[in-house]
RNA sequence: GGAGAGGUGGGUGAGUGGCUUAAACCACCGGUUUGCUAAACCGGCGUACGGGUAACUCUGUACCGGGGGUUCGAAUCCCCCCCUCUCCGCCA
């Protein structure tokens, strides 16, 4: 959420900002303002009306003690009236407060004026690019078939036992998982990130501070007994340690990694992009999260970037980046880079990766402050992250890609941690 | 699932209707003293939203798990909810 201060001081430049996002603010921050204006009024009045009431408390107390209840019971009278006016001016500033707050979660962040203009993934724009598209042979198979010729992954059976979209590994398909986790998490150790390992499930609070809730309620699974959220991606939970927090600026910067099993409803997804390891209701994903002071949260998101980009290389994928264009980016995110790699059977890019800077737009939710040393006043933190990475598109890229007449061969930075260079 | 205890500032913890402006201690920060460390002493030490100001100082209101109620006045009394801990049961 945009921080009431900053609309109130650069009303033009919120409504200009969004129309990158193709979002026509105008009308939500003209009423925000007079919103706000009316919240003060009402705060105004009902503060004096509560002073004054304190203060004839006050006295009557003083009165009572010295054994003058006559003058006492004659002042009690006087606040009835008081006691109206403040309950009727606490209602209305109630009601405003909850408005204000109703409109001002409707304004999506700033995007950076980096970002393209756009209003579609096709106005992305390719920043960088490297490693090298395979040039597979005639034979060459979709992911699909691949892990049924080598009995890695069985959808059926993940039918069977859930549904679909919750598949079941098997032998070297799931050393494969249990070795990328450790890969990705060793990795992200190596680049300063403390490792976490998060509870599965979050509250409501949590959904809410890391704006899951209540806009993108049906992404989740919620274990409505215990009123409880599967977590979408071990961001809710990893960004949510600090919520309500204030951090000293020297505790910057805080940056963590996880693995986590990631659950998605992915309602209303249907179509080719589903097929195979495309799109899961559960995958295992490394999640990369990162809490800086604002004056470095860019150069956070570069590291943090260049981080993902070791990862893509060292597991000798064709990669590309690519910075979303206004329409394209997320509700909450000021700037993101998405990383694709090529899977060269399917021949399309898969999304394995987003890197995005948020700014102070999550931690505004969160109260996620931090002070200065020596000073008093808080300040809002910036929060970032980014996956690094996801397993399933990286599977079925790494099976494409690497497939040959004697076998799947494994990258071989994975060998270590799989105990074996080919799938045969 | 059953029974009990409890939720007060960063932590421990006092506080049964107005001498509370939430004590005290610890931690933390600043200062004095000191050969260094330690200690002692002095001072400071919450958050949010307002008002005021050139700025600092200043000033108002709210906040003792959350919400409601009683009262001139609530951390304190009443009601509802949430959470935590202990014991028992079940269990990897």
């Amino acid at each position: 959420m945009l921080t009431l201060k900053f609309i109130q001081e650069h009303k033009t430049e919120v409504v200009e900002r969004l129309k990158k996002k193709n979002f026509d603010a105008s009308e939500i921050v003209e009423k925000i303002l007079s919103l706000n204006e009316k919240r003060r009024n009402l705060l105004k009045a009902s503060e004096s009306s509560q002073a004054e009431m304190n203060s004839l408390s006050k006295e009557i107390g003083a009165l009572y003690r010295s054994g003058k209840a006559d003058e006492a019971n004659k002042a009690k009278a006087k606040t009835a009236e008081l006691k109206n006016t403040i309950k009727e001016l606490n209602a209305d500033l109630d009601t405003v407060e909850k408005e204000l707050h109703e409109e001002l979660v409707l304004l999506p962040n700033l995007p950076h004026d980096s970002v393209p203009e756009g209003r579609t993934a096709e106005d992305n724009e390719v920043v960088k690019q490297g490693g090298e598209i395979p040039a597979l042979d005639n034979s060459a198979v979709p992911h699909w078939d691949l892990i049924k010729k080598y009995d890695l992954i069985d959808f059926d059976l993940g039918i069977k036992i859930t549904g679909a979209g919750f598949p079941v590994y098997k032998g070297k398909g799931a050393k494969l998982q249990r070795a990328l986790i450790n890969f990705f998490l060793d990795e992200a150790e190596k680049a300063g990130f403390k490792e976490v390992l998060p509870p599965l499930m979050v509250n409501e609070d949590s959904g809410f501070g890391t704006g899951q809730l209540p806009d993108k309620e049906g992404q989740m699974y919620h274990v409505t007994a215990d009123n409880l959220y599967l977590i979408p991606t071990a961001e809710v939970p990893v960004t949510n340690l600090y919520r309500d927090m204030i951090v000293k600026a020297s505790d910057f910067p805080i940056k963590n990694c996880a693995y986590s099993a990631c659950f998605r409803r992915e309602a209303g997804s249907w179509g080719k992009d589903v097929r195979g390891l495309n799109r899961l209701h559960q995958f295992d994903k490394v999640e990369i999260v990162q809490i800086t002071h604002p004056d470095i949260s860019y150069r956070a998101l570069e590291e943090m970037v260049a981080h993902v980009q070791t990862l893509v290389e060292k597991l000798e994928l064709p990669w590309r980046i690519l910075k979303l264009c206004g329409g394209d980016m997320s509700f909450t995110s000021a700037l993101t880079y998405d990383f694709e790699v090529y899977s060269a059977a399917q021949e399309r890019w898969l999304e394995v990766s987003s890197v995005s800077n948020f700014e102070n737009y999550q931690s505004n939710r969160l109260k996620l402050r931090f002070k200065e040393d020596g000073e008093k006043q808080t300040q809002l933190a910036h929060t970032l992250n980014g996956s690094a990475l996801a397993l399933p598109r990286i599977v079925a890229a790494l099976l494409e890609n690497n497939q040959t007449p004697e076998g799947i061969k494994i990258p071989e930075v994975l060998v270590p941690y799989t105990g074996f260079d080919i799938i045969n």
